[in-house]
RNA sequence: GCCGGGGUGGUGAAAUGGUAUACACGAGAGACUUAAAAUCUCUUAUCCGCAAGGAUGUGUGGGUUCGAGUCCCACCCUCGGCACCA
């Protein structure tokens, strides 16, 4: 019986003792393996199914990448700022410092109960101030090439709460707290500049990433190629609105504009007749969330604003509008509204009574009406003056050039992305290093004044402003470039900073005097596997590509993609559904590592499906894990010797070793470990029967390692061998080895299954069919009939068409 | 609505166009035991049949092929992501 608990804190205190996973960070022999996992929140929570099932194979990884002779190192740390515990200190008094520092602390005997490589070592805590110092180096770097920069942008406020809300904190427009409804607030606000890497953002050349994500990150930087067209307003008003659109080829089409309610051009245009229901429009808009406002099928609404413009194309007068189904972070704001051939412009025009005028048909003779419902296809051009029976994608290029001509508008190209807005009304983040001086405006604070320290003695209590603002300790410096009085910047920065360069400083974490060593960073850069969950395909790992990419334009690094292999894990269920708090059907590891070991709980979370994939958990199916676990070390520390020789098929053991090291690997070079340890299973109740020799024990003690680390190490100890089995390669396999002496060929009569004969491998194609007919089953269907095909899969089948 | 996964026994799931359901859970029967647990052995897709055997069967309907879970077309359901994107 395999007693799991000792075994396992012996080896976990052996390994530490060692220094076993201390990463050789400049050992030059070995080839480097960068195996990442994405960090946690140390949350107060203790470590769920989900933690377990994203780092637990996650290791398995390393492991078997170190027995294939990588020199691997696997780090892991902390993304401790953030809102969470922020959100414990006001309800709890307890200081983030204090409840951080616990947590993480719980958080490292936990993960180390896994029996991970982790190298403990290289830890990296984004809320120490030997970390964050190095990302305020980040920001001004992005400061200093032009990359961050400042502009009013709304907030979700809770006026009852007197405080800025995440998305997350607002609940069907009220705040999640007080139930008050939302409003949107103007703050000015730091941004990157990430629009400006849209386009190398697209590039993933060279990066083994999942089709998905690369797929989803192309939908959310949204390239999309189109015009952009001036429209003149009337009665003396100096701007003009400029409209984006993908569809000029239907600018004939256009009989109204719309901008955007927060659109600044809106207070410039509205007419004194309108100004007073175009402002209660702005207010109403103001409470409706993004998520409302973006709801399908929601009625249009929109208000007249009493300004007419100029289609550059043809001169028609048309009516400005203000509408929220246009959106200010997209495109410019303002969109020409064709009803005739776009589905929301339609529903507006319908509506509002405005008019409606076909300017595109179908290719080809047939008719088609926008009376009922908008054509929105390609066609060719009609009511578009010289422009009509054109294509419209030639219409498009054409119309394009003469307003280009005529200064009216011109190409371009547009991307859904927006800058990253990194600014948090918030205590418990990196202070962002700016300066206020009232002589020489925004100053970098110098870099050898970081830390920008965030100071202890604080009232989180929400006040209506950043935390930071209310400590005057904190605020008050002077200018770095003059000297004078000067107040600090009082926002610190979005959690997605600290993560998004985390990763370059791992190899040299701890020094001081740099955010990463170059050299070293060379050496260990890219990531060579980087695991983590499929929500963060479109944030994180996009920032974490933003930022690489700016830190090799500066000259710091010499990559520009931080990730050459990406993996995702899949969602581990009960019962299908998805485990929640709130649904109460969370599964807590513990009692399961208690019973049956954390080897046995590992290899179970493997078990259940491939890794992409996720699973369900089951109560009961562990028991099969823990199963296997204690008949792989009854038949591996069996005390009897047993000799070659005394193995009831020798040959049979061997070719089953060598079948099971090639299932192995393949399974755990494709991420579905579960078909690895069905392979494992299947060869230990093959070997119960025939016995096995210490040579094929040795071997597959090896070939168990990663996957159950601790119970490898012991039966290895137990068979002989020295210090760690980790130090111990990865068994190969010899495809010679894989030959059997004879094999069953399967026999089809008109593609249905007859019946089955055992062949010599090699045989003859004629041998083969003159059995196969003989066959007493199949001979039954083949008299009588005549043969008209045969066809011969060597080591297959025969298949008898009659 | 768009994009992307997925749909196979009672359950989790296997299967380079070539014997569908490996491996495991559960269930049933038996061995050991005073008994139970644990362990071991056998059975376990459905239907007909005492059996030998036969028929049906991978969400639905078509197609390609000697042969389809796998490829093609249409549809249904489900999960995830995005969503009035001009």
């Amino acid at each position: 019986m395999y007693e799991a608990s000792p075994v396992e804190k012996k080896w976990q205190k052996r390994w530490a003792d060692k220094g076993l996973y201390t990463a050789a960070l400049h050992d030059e022999k070995r080839p480097k393996y960068y195996n990442l996992v994405m960090f946690p929140y140390p949350s107060g929570d203790r470590l769920h199914v989900g933690h377990w099932y994203n780092y637990a194979p996650a290791d398995s990884w390393g492991r078997y990448m170190r027995m294939r002779g990588y020199n691997v190192f696997e780090p892991i740390g902390f993304d401790s700022f953030g809102l969470p515990a922020e959100n414990y200190a006001i309800k709890t008094g307890v200081h983030p410092v204090q409840s951080i520092a616990a947590n993480c602390a719980r958080m490292e005997q936990q993960l180390s109960a896994i029996g991970t490589m982790y190298d403990w070592s290289k830890k990296v805590v984004t809320s120490d101030p030997e970390y964050y110092a190095w990302t305020q180096w980040v920001f001004l770097q992005l400061y200093k090439k032009g990359l961050a920069y400042r502009k009013r942008a709304p907030v979700n406020w809770c006026p009852s709460c007197n405080t800025v809300l995440a998305n997350e904190q607002v609940v069907d427009g009220r705040c999640e707290r007080c139930k008050s409804e939302v409003t949107k607030r103007d703050l000015t606000q730091w941004f990157f500049k990430i629009r400006d890497y849209a386009e190398r953002l697209l590039n993933f050349e060279g990066l083994v990433w999942p089709e998905k994500t690369m797929l989803m990150q192309k939908h959310w930087i949204g390239r999309s190629e189109g015009s952009v067209v001036n429209f003149m307003i009337e009665g003396g008003v100096k701007e003009m609105i400029t409209v984006y659109t993908t569809r000029v080829d239907t600018l004939y089409g256009c009989t109204y504009v719309v901008l955007a309610p927060e659109n600044p051009l809106v207070e410039k245009v509205v007419s004194a007749e309108q100004r007073e229901a175009v402002q209660a429009y702005q207010e109403l808009s103001k409470k409706e969330t993004d998520i409302n406002r973006s709801a399908e099928g929601r009625e249009k609404s929109g208000v007249f604003t009493g300004a007419y413009a100029r289609n550059p194309i043809n001169g028609d007068r048309v009516p400005v509008w203000v509408a929220d189904y246009v959106l200010m972070t997209y495109g410019t704001g303002a969109v020409m509204a064709v009803p005739a051939h776009d589905e929301r412009d339609f529903a507006f025009a319908k509506k509002y009574e405005l008019p409606i005028i076909q300017v595109v048909k179908p290719a080809g003779s047939e008719k088609v009406s926008v009376k009922e419902m908008a054509f929105t296809n390609d066609g060719v051009l009609m009511n578009s003056e010289e422009f009509d029976g054109v294509e419209s994608v030639v219409a498009r290029r054409k119309i394009t050039e003469i307003l280009k001509h005529e200064e009216a508008g011109d190409f371009r190209v547009n991307y859904k992305l927006r800058d990253w807005l990194v600014s948090r009304q918030r205590y418990w983040g990196a202070p962002i290093p700016i300066i206020y001086c009232k002589d020489c405006g925004d100053v970098p604070v110098p870099d050898e004044q970081l830390p920008v320290l965030l100071p202890q003695n604080v009232d989180f209590i929400p006040r209506g402003v950043s935390p930071l603002a209310l400590v005057p300790e904190f605020m008050q410096t002077s200018c770095p470039r003059c000297g004078g009085k000067a107040e600090r910047e009082s926002d610190t920065m979005d959690t997605f900073v600290d993560s998004s360069w985390y990763f370059l400083r791992y190899p040299s974490a701890r020094m001081k005097d740099g955010p990463f060593d170059r050299e070293l960073t060379s050496h260990w850069m890219p990531v060579d596997m980087y695991i983590g969950g499929p929500e963060h395909a479109c944030m994180h790992l996009l920032y974490a590509r933003f930022i690489t990419m700016v830190l090799h334009d500066i000259g710091h690094i010499d990559f520009d993609e931080p990730f050459t292999r990406l993996v995702h894990q899949g969602l581990v269920t009960k019962d299908g559904a998805k485990m929640s708090k709130s649904k109460g059907n969370v599964v807590s590891p513990d009692e399961f590592i208690e019973r049956y070991g954390s080897d046995v709980f590992r290899m179970y979370l493997m078990f259940m499906g491939p890794f992409e994939a996720g699973g369900d958990w089951s109560d009961q199916g562990i028991t099969g894990a823990a199963r296997f676990a204690d008949r792989f070390w009854t038949l591996m520390s069996s005390r009897k010797q047993t000799q070659p020789e005394e193995v009831s098929d020798f040959r049979g053991l061997q070719r089953n070793v060598h079948r099971t090291v090639k299932k192995v690997r393949e399974g755990i070079e494709a991420f579905t470990f579960n078909t690895a340890i069905a392979a494992l299973m299947e060869f230990v109740n093959e070997a119960m029967k025939t016995g096995i020799d210490l040579e094929h024990r040795k071997i597959m003690v090896r070939l168990i390692a990663p996957l159950a680390p601790h119970l490898a190490e012991e039966i290895w100890e137990f068979l002989g061998g020295k210090s760690t089995i980790f130090d111990e390669s990865f068994p190969e396999f010899d495809p010679a080895m894989l030959i059997e002496e004879s094999v069953e060929i399967a026999i089809q009569v008109n593609g249905k299954l007859r019946g089955t004969i055992v062949v010599e491998v090699g045989a003859e194609k004629d041998t083969v069919l003159a059995a196969a007919r003989a066959e007493e089953h199949v001979a039954k269907y083949l008299e009588g009939a005549t043969v008209k095909k045969e066809i011969y899969v060597p080591g297959k089948l025969v298949s008898f068409v009659v």
